[in-house]
DNA sequence: AGAGTAATGTGATTTAAGTCACAACTATAA
DNA sequence: TTATAGTTGTGACTTAAATCACATTACTCT
């Protein structure tokens, strides 16, 4: 099934070890393919995340809601991405975030005691896993330091910079809250840029 | 020595797994002793961070200065907790940081390649490794929310939650710089906190 | 012990960004 | 195809926090 192709393809590639014939029916048994609808939630605030979710096609967003109604986007994820509350995900307490498909969404999902299957008997698996931990790491602390130390249209050259993708595919509204800005904000900054 | 029987005490109780005495030779051969005063420099930024330290005994915090010369405290680091800059580490390249202590500080100190050594041969280590990196995705995930969707009052009231022990420890500046404030603005909050 | 440096407090002023309000435009769905 | 909801732009006003300036207090180093 090609949708199991391009997540072989992901592992190997990011792990560069190959995957055997019995790792794939490993992972092909215990993945499940799951359609979501734009708007639909993969997550909502208060429940555990039972699932991490491999995004194959479209998009979403990690949220939360403060008091006053306002939305903080966390996170935005596309394809061959991994998308879950990592906090609720690992240690199975109720999550502080919604997490809503942007587009019409395909991820292949499992559960942690499977991925604790994977990581002991997939060496690729495994590697990859060590790999991503490092690279979120990384975008993690970048994220922190463009969120204290610069204005907003240095967060908004930043992300223009690092994930152009975002500008094209996600309304300003979301880019907005992600950069932790007010949509009129980040329309007047654009007007600026334009010039 | 004592430095070490509390880094194997820390690997152990993380883990959940004990260390053979093979492991702990393992370990003590190639982790190095390093005392660095207050106010040295553990990284200078545009250096390459070829070292991890574990902290024994002290504090330091990781920082940039922009184009103004204000600094940003990206990362408080104490007792027991991991020392460098991720990026830079994995990646090697330069470092946008610094990394200074802030009290009279002694890591026990690695390579890259050692680790890389530690995680195949030492099981503990490796189980160690992997429950840091889900805690730092975990507290990351909690400090980019804090940053994008709190006050500053909101901020500093959850580091007085979230790390106590930092108000203690560390002058009114970097904190300030932590929180990503200005050190007068902290000092207000503080002063309508004591009411 | 005393000079020099670093840390903190506090008022006055400025500024970046948020908020409010409304208009214009663009999807989407019945 | 038209009604409805969602998205973006823009002006007027407000506000949280930064900046500037100076006083006070606390370290620390020889």
């Amino acid at each position: 099934m090609s949708n199991f192709e391009a997540f072989f393809d992901y592992i190997q590639q990011i792990s560069g070890k190959l995957l055997s014939d019995d790792d794939k029916h490993l992972l092909m048994e215990h993945f499940k393919p799951k359609k979501l609808r734009k708007r639909q939630y993969f997550l909502q605030e208060g429940d555990v995340c039972k699932y991490i979710g491999f995004i194959v096609k479209g998009s979403a967003r990690t949220f939360t809601v403060d008091e006053k109604g306002h939305e903080h986007t966390l996170k935005l994820s596309l394809e061959n991405w991994w998308l879950a509350d990592f906090e609720s995900f690992y240690l199975l307490t109720p999550s502080r975030f919604n997490i809503e498909a942007l587009e019409n969404l395909e991820v292949l999902q499992s559960t942690n005691a499977q991925i604790e299957e994977f990581l002991k008997r997939i060496p690729a698996f495994s590697a990859m896993s060590n790999l991503i931990s490092q690279n979120y790491t990384i975008a993690n602390q970048k994220r922190v330091q463009a969120a204290m130390s610069y204005t907003a249209e240095e967060r908004y050259e930043e992300l223009i910079s690092s994930y152009p993708q975002f500008i094209q595919r996600f309304p300003q509204n979301i880019i907005a809250s992600y950069l932790g800005l007010s949509r009129e904000t980040l329309s007047r900054i654009r007007k600026n840029f334009s010039k």
